[in-house]
DNA sequence: CACTAAAAGGTAGTATTACTATTTAAAAAA
DNA sequence: TTTTTTAAATAGTAATACTACCTTTTAGTG
């Protein structure tokens, strides 16, 4: 069983829907591989025409500027991310293997696919690691939140946040607990590959699973008394 | 008792010790006010120069980039922050007031203090919120970590460990749980005041004490068992 | 099928940003 | 006082982040 799945991004992130066109396709494939070559900083609208061959003002067209597109990309993997959270917890009806499975999903990488025109999971992931946050650490935050550019990431904390009281209903704090399991797993797993000093993995070879058992460890201590 | 306390900054992290000179101390005071105006992406060097009454080229004899200038205010926050969670730990020897203490102290604004020459402690405050983590999230953390530019956080991380260990001798992830804690003391604050549907800080008047509640919550659940 | 309108994309610019090389001024040492 | 050293300003450049305007392509209509 293979499938392909589509989501439709909220339409105030970009200018003109890069899914309608072929140039626009590239645009954000190639943004994301650039993206993850360069770091964000470092990625500008020329260097991503030149990757697509077209220019610069074509790119405009596509996305007010470099910070849309990031959320753009942010905003299909939260939406990914949810539905696969959903997925793979139907038919699950055991709470404890539900936040198992969350924290699995949150601290491992996306399942590749077989879909020609997908984007490079890989790099995906290392992008949600390391730049996610420039999304909403900026001066217009509240601005663009009215858009409800940050929507996917609520939704997918909202639902983390129903599991957790499902598990334990007398839990005060399920919304913050949940944004504390996303981005502690990005943190992480960026210390673990850049300041290990900041973590408690020592050996490489425990490097993929260290992040699941350190937030395994304390979202079941947190919930079970 | 009233007293001045200074940090000597890694000098590596900068060209010219602004420390030393007038123009490069007006430096630093006025870029913590114009990064908390205008956050670190509109903040440049010429805005700088203007507010200081000199000229871009003067502040890049004291800092290679903006990134360095943002990385010397946070060394001296980071630094800033060890010293008070030692001072306030003195004389205290019950492990679960020390905790306590520290999770007071990285979830509320600094003392402010009467020394003449000193920064905004509000604003400092805020910048850690907001553009902590865009100091190590860059595509050059391992080139300039080896300069030691984030030692301050390290042993800041060492500190706190080291109470959490004593606390719980048997507990696997005193590092890990005290960078947790840094980072989600300056989320939860920062999505509490622009974000607040990914917390579960609903009404306005508990804002200042809710991250303390939920960490302290949180570590001591962890901690306990 | 020709003609028009609309949409998509490209050309060619500008202001700002992020620097650097060179020059001048001020302070310290001889 | 003169020389040397250090600090700071002037005057640039290349790259970035856009924008106004023009051309091409596509779609729709008589």
């Amino acid at each position: 069983m293979d499938f392909q799945v589509i989501f439709k991004v909220n339409e105030k992130i970009y200018l003109r829907d890069p899914e309608a066109s072929e140039l626009g396709k590239q645009i954000v494939k190639h943004a994301i591989d650039l993206i993850y070559e360069l770091g964000f900083e470092q990625f500008t609208f020329k260097k991503l025409a030149i990757q697509v061959n077209s220019t610069e003002a074509s790119v405009y067209r596509y996305f007010e500027n470099k910070h849309r597109l990031l959320l753009y990309i942010l905003n299909w993997y939260w939406s990914y991310m949810e539905f696969l959270v959903d997925y793979r917890l139907q038919n699950v009806s055991d709470n404890a293997i539900k936040l198992r499975t969350i924290v699995g999903l949150l601290t491992h990488e996306l399942p590749e696919s077989t879909g020609s025109l997908e984007y490079n999971k890989n790099y995906l992931n290392q992008i949600v690691i390391v730049e996610s946050s420039k999304a909403y650490l900026i001066k217009e935050v509240e601005e663009i939140n009215k858009n409800e550019v940050f929507k996917p990431y609520k939704d997918l904390c909202g639902m983390i946040a129903e599991v957790i009281l499902s598990y334990n209903p007398n839990y005060k704090y399920p919304r913050s607990l949940s944004t504390t399991l996303i981005e502690t797993s990005h943190n992480q797993q960026y210390f673990i590959n850049y300041l290990p000093r900041l973590t408690d993995c020592i050996s490489g070879n425990e490097k993929t699973e260290f992040t699941a058992a350190f937030l395994g460890d304390l979202l079941f201590k947190v919930l079970d008394r």
